[in-house]
DNA sequence: AGCACA
C-alpha cells in the first residue's frame, strides 16, 4: 500500500489558506483563480476550527482539476503558498449528478462498506435532476455586448461588470498570470469597475483574451474592453 | 496540520 498519495479527481483540496480571509472572499478569489483551468461545479470552504485554511475547488472535468494541482501549486495566494492535492472524497455536488449521493445521515465511515453488500434495492429519489451549477460556461464570450463605444488597443483595460465585492486584490489574482502587468486601479466611488494596466497593448489584448467574460460570479461576467486614453 | 459539502 502506498500512503500519501491519492487518484486523480475533480476536486482539488487546497491547504495552507490564509485563514484571516473571510469565507465569502475566500471562495470568490478561489472561484477566481481557477477558473482559468476549467467550469467550477462548486467550491467549499469551511471556517470551524477543524476546516479552516481549506478547501475544496470542484471542477468539471478531472484534466483541469490536474492542471491547476500542476500549475497552481505553491501559488501565493493571499501571502501564503497554497498546497494543493486532489480530494480523497467525491465531491457531494459531483454525487449528486451521477446519482450516488447519500443523505448526510448516512455518511460514517464503515457504513458505506456494509451498504454496498445490501440488497440490490435503493430506494433513492430521483428528484433533483442534475447538476445545477452555475449556468453556463464560466467564461463565455459574448463579442459585441455592453454597450460601449470600442477603444483603440493600448495598454490599459478597462473592466465592466463586476460584482460590487470585487477588490483590487481579487483582480490582481487573475490578471497578474498574464505578461507585462503592472496594476490595478479601482475607484471607491465607482463600484463594479476597474481598469487594469499592462506594459503594452499586446500583452493587454492577451490578458483581455483570457478573461473576457470571465465569472466572479455566476451573474458577473467580465466584459474587457480598452480604457479610453 | 487539518479531507467537507450549514
Amino acid at each position: 500500500m502506498l500512503s500519501g498519495d491519492i487518484p486523480p479527481s475533480q476536486t482539488i483540496y487546497v491547504k495552507n489558506l490564509n485563514e484571516k480571509i473571510k469565507k465569502e472572499d475566500l471562495k470568490r478569489s478561489l472561484y477566481c483563480l481557477f477558473s482559468q483551468y476549467g467550469r467550477i461545479l462548486d467550491v467549499v470552504a469551511l471556517k470551524t476550527p477543524k476546516l479552516r485554511g481549506q478547501a475544496w475547488v470542484v471542477f468539471s472535468e478531472v484534466t483541469a482539476a490536474s492542471n491547476a494541482v500542476r500549475q497552481m501549486q505553491n501559488f501565493p495566494f493571499y501571502d501564503k503558498p497554497m498546497r494543493i492535492q486532489y480530494a480523497k472524497e467525491k465531491s457531494d455536488c459531483i454525487a449528486k449528478a451521477d446519482g450516488t449521493y447519500v443523505v448526510r445521515e448516512k455518511r460514517k465511515k464503515q457504513e458505506e462498506k456494509a451498504e454496498k453488500k445490501r440488497r440490490g434495492e435503493e430506494t433513492h429519489v430521483a428528484n433533483g435532476s442534475a447538476v445545477e451549477t452555475n449556468g453556463g460556461p464560466a467564461v463565455s464570450f459574448r463579442p459585441g455586448n455592453v454597450g460601449a463605444q470600442e477603444s483603440a488597443p493600448n495598454n490599459i483595460l478597462f473592466v465592466q461588470n463586476l460584482p460590487f465585492e470585487t477588490t483590487s486584490q481579487m483582480l490582481q489574482l487573475l490578471f497578474v498570470q498574464y505578461p507585462g502587468f503592472k496594476e490595478v486601479r479601482m475607484i471607491e466611488s465607482k463600484p463594479g469597475i476597474a481598469f487594469v494596466e499592462y506594459e503594452d497593448e499586446v500583452q493587454a489584448g492577451m490578458a483581455m483574451q483570457h478573461l473576457q467574460g470571465f465569472k466572479i460570479t455566476a451573474q458577473n461576467p467580465m466584459a474587457i474592453s480598452y480604457a479610453k486614453k
